[in-house]
DNA sequence: GTCTATACAGCGATAGAC
DNA sequence: GTCTATCGCTGTATAGAC
């Protein structure tokens, strides 16, 4: 769900431009905010001037709800390359939370989560956008802990759907906490204290 | 720890101009974010000019260091403030919780929050005092748990630091995640969650 | 598709009168 | 302590040549 961990990656040079424009722009939003990067920022990093972006995205706002919608398909991208997997509620839980450690070793937030500390300030299409980003990430976690627990694969020690949301409030709260501390160390602590709740179903022993 | 829980908030008139413009710059800043206010939306809400703004604060810098170390004072007090109250542990964690709803209702974020959001933009006095108001806030937090476990009162349910940490993370970004939502209803979600893990001390039943 | 040139509003900040 | 006036710079965006 981040630029890099996007599968086929091509070299700089051979990405199409929108592409490399979007690239460098979740780049910095994730790193600076929606409201600390420019066009000129933009400009200087691809190699062509701000008036060339203005063809492949006519305004900022723009540019922000193409970003967003590239975002929510690579987050589907990566649920159903998780459910595919076929692994168990478990073990999808935890791919579902390894997606937010490259983030933090970079000392960057999740492009939504950056985007909805500005939220009060987007254009609406983007704002939109993030708040659905949102959802699909907590729907997906609550259904996974709750098939999880039908399934017989979980013991799960709470409400699924409270725990979804303490999850994904954490993880992103933790990329908040994450700079300047040891790569992974927020990520880690978070997710241990979730899997403690979520645990392997220990068979029940044959009486 | 927010403006409108400060004790003896007198009329808008009798707050000196320097008071009632922090007071107007953290409100803009958690409702929209350090780069996303200026000097002219300040001089708007309180009735002067830009140019009398920088004889009170003199840079933009200076302005985000003072709110930071008001911030830091409120938190001293409130904690302060808890801690005398003479409750029981889980009475004094409810208690810090408490003031992160009245931030939810407002669909703001904590000061604190909204500039870890901005930090690679932040001066860099800004940033140290937020790293320490974390800092601050996670310490509390994990020696009210640990001194709680070792008087008898709370059965804590894993490490004091990683609870500590994952309370402040869930808080953190359940304010981001609040947005657009019913009032209260993630700090109250990731709150019970947390409480789960904190119990009050049944007495051992006496043998 | 990218360029130069430019428009125009906004920003933080300063000088100096009152 | 607040004002007017102004500076230099950066922001997004557009027009039109190539």
């Amino acid at each position: 769900m981040n630029a890099a961990q996007r599968p086929a990656t091509p070299t700089d040079a051979a990405r199409d431009t929108p592409t490399r424009l979007l690239d460098a722009a979740q780049q910095l939003v994730q790193a600076r905010g929606y409201n600390a990067f420019s066009y000129k920022d933009l400009a200087a990093e691809i190699g062509i001037r701000t008036a060339s972006i203005h063809y492949h995205f006519k305004t900022k706002a723009d540019l922000g709800a193409a970003l967003m919608d590239r975002y929510l398909d690579d987050l589907d991208d990566a649920l159903t390359t998780i459910d595919r997997a076929g692994g168990d509620a478990r073990a999808r839980l935890a791919a579902f939370v390894d997606t937010y450690r490259l983030t933090e070793s970079q000392g960057m937030l999740c492009l939504c989560g950056s985007l909805a500390a500005d939220l009060a300030t987007l254009p609406e299409p983007v704002g939109q956008r993030v708040a659905r980003f949102l959802t699909r990430s907590e729907t997906w976690v609550r259904d996974t802990i709750a098939r999880g627990a039908a399934a017989g694969e979980l013991a799960v020690d709470g409400d699924p759907s409270a725990l979804a949301t303490t999850l994904i409030a954490s993880l992103q709260g933790g990329l908040l906490l994450a700079r300047g501390r040891a790569p992974s160390a927020v990520v880690d602590v978070v997710a241990g204290i979730f899997f403690d709740r979520v645990r392997p179903q220990t068979p029940s022993p044959s009486p």
